[in-house]
DNA sequence: ACCTGAACACCGTTCAAGT
DNA sequence: ACCTGAACACCGTTCAAGT
C-alpha cells in the first residue's frame, strides 16, 4: 500500500520496548479505566503484551508499582499558587485538593497510608505546604511534623471513604442502627451523643479537622522547642 | 486398649460444630501465631478441618472476618479507669494503649482504617473517650467528631508503621537519602527542614499529635456550634 | 542486560448437590 | 439449615533458560 520500508515486517509498531515510564503509564491507564484492584502484575503484563516476570526488571513489587501510580496522580493536586487568601485558607485549599484527588480513586488512599510516597509530585506538595506554614510563622519542627499529620489525616479520611466494592450505604446504615439501638446501660456516652456521632458531611468534618490541626500545631510546641 | 465406649468411632472429639465465636477464635489464634496475612478463608477452613465454603454461613467475607478479629484484639486496650491524672493525660494514656495494641499487630491497623469497627470492645473504648472529653468540658458535637479524629490518627500512625514483610529500615534509609540529597532549587522548603522532617521517634511525634488534637478540638468550634 | 515460559504456592467466592 | 466438593477465575513471585 505504501512504500515505507519494513512495513511488511511489522504491520504496527507492536511491543514497544519496556521502560519504567511506559510501565507506570500503562498502570495509570488501567487504574483510570478499571480501578486500582486491576493494577496487578499479571493484568499489566497482559496489557504490555509480555509475561509478568518481565516487569520485575523495572519494578520491585506490586507495592512499589502502586506508589509510582499514586505519585503520578498527585500531579493533579492544585497547589493554589495564585491564591490571595490567608495562609490558613490557602493551606486548607491545598489539602482539600489533595483529598479530592484521593477521593477520585480511594483505593489509592489505602495504599498511600502504608507506602509513604517520595515521588516528585509528593515532594512538590510537601514543599508547598511547608511554604505556607512558614508564611504562618509556624516554627521549623512543628511545621515538619505538622505536614505529616495534615497529610496523614487527609489520606486516612479518603481511605475511610473507600470501600473495596460493595455498598457504603449499607455500612452507614448498619452503623446508624447500631448507634440508635445502643445499650444505654453499657455505653451511656455513646447513647447520649448518638446524633452528633452521625452528624456532619465528610467535607464539613474534614474542614473542621484541618482547622483543629492547623490551630493546634500553630499553638502547641513540639517537645524540646 | 481401654474400655471407653465410642473410642473407636472417634479417637478425639474431632470437628466441634462450627459456630461464629469458634471461627473468630480460630482466626485470632492464626493471627497471633502466623500474622493477619495468614487469616484467609482457606487457611482458616483448614484449621477447622472443613472447606472454605462452610465458613460463609457464619462470615460474610474476609473483610468482615478481619473486623471481628480486630474487635477481639481491642479487648486488650487499657481504658485507664483507675487513673487519677488530668483528663488530658488520661486520654493520651487510653489512646497510647489503643496504639500499642495496633502496633503489636500493625496489619490490623491497615484493615481498621477501611473497616470501621462497630464491635463491643470498640464501643467500650469510644464510650470511655467520650467520657473523658465530657469531663474536659468539650461540647457534644466537638467530642463526637473528635473521637473519630483521635482514633483515626492513632490508627493511621499504626498502619504507617506496618510493612507487609520487608525492611522498615530500608524504607527509612531511602527516605533519609532522598531528603539529604534533595534538589534545593526545586524543593527549597523541604531542603531547609530536612533534619526536622526526619527528627523525632514515632512515640514523640504521636504524643505531640495527640496534644495538638486535644488542644485543637477543645478550642476550635465545630460549624454551627 | 533483558526477557521469557513455566512453575510454585497460594487466594476469594459461588454453586449444585448432599445431609 | 447447614455443610461440602469442586470449580471458576484469579493472584505475586521466582527461577532456569534463552537471546
Amino acid at each position: 500500500m505504501n512504500g515505507r520500508k519494513g512495513i511488511s515486517r511489522r504491520e504496527r509498531p507492536a511491543k514497544p520496548a519496556l521502560t519504567r515510564p511506559g510501565i507506570v503509564d500503562a498502570a495509570v491507564g488501567i487504574m483510570r479505566t478499571e480501578g486500582l484492584q486491576k493494577v496487578t502484575m499479571r493484568r499489566l503484563a497482559q496489557e504490555l503484551d509480555t509475561g509478568p516476570a518481565s516487569l520485575y526488571v523495572y519494578v520491585a513489587n506490586t507495592a512499589e508499582l502502586h506508589a509510582a501510580v499514586l505519585d503520578e496522580m498527585l500531579g493533579d493536586v492544585d497547589l493554589a499558587e495564585s491564591s490571595d487568601q490567608q495562609w490558613r485558607d490557602t493551606l486548607v485549599e491545598v489539602l482539600m485538593s489533595y483529598l479530592s484527588v484521593l477521593l477520585a480513586n480511594p483505593q489509592l488512599a489505602r495504599s498511600a497510608i502504608t507506602a509513604r510516597p517520595t515521588g516528585r509530585n509528593y515532594l512538590r506538595m510537601v514543599d508547598r505546604i511547608l511554604e505556607l506554614l512558614d508564611r504562618g510563622g509556624v516554627p521549623a519542627r512543628r511545621a515538619a511534623w505538622g505536614v505529616d499529620l495534615l497529610l496523614q489525616t487527609a489520606t486516612a479520611s479518603a481511605a475511610e471513604h473507600a470501600e473495596p466494592t460493595p455498598g457504603t450505604d449499607e455500612d452507614w446504615a448498619a452503623l446508624s442502627r447500631t448507634l440508635q439501638d445502643i445499650d444505654a446501660e453499657r455505653y451511656p456516652h455513646v447513647e447520649r451523643l448518638a446524633d452528633d456521632l452521625l452528624s456532619g458531611s465528610p467535607t464539613d468534618r474534614l474542614t473542621w479537622a484541618f482547622r483543629v490541626l492547623i490551630d493546634g500545631l500553630h499553638d502547641t510546641p513540639a517537645p524540646g522547642e
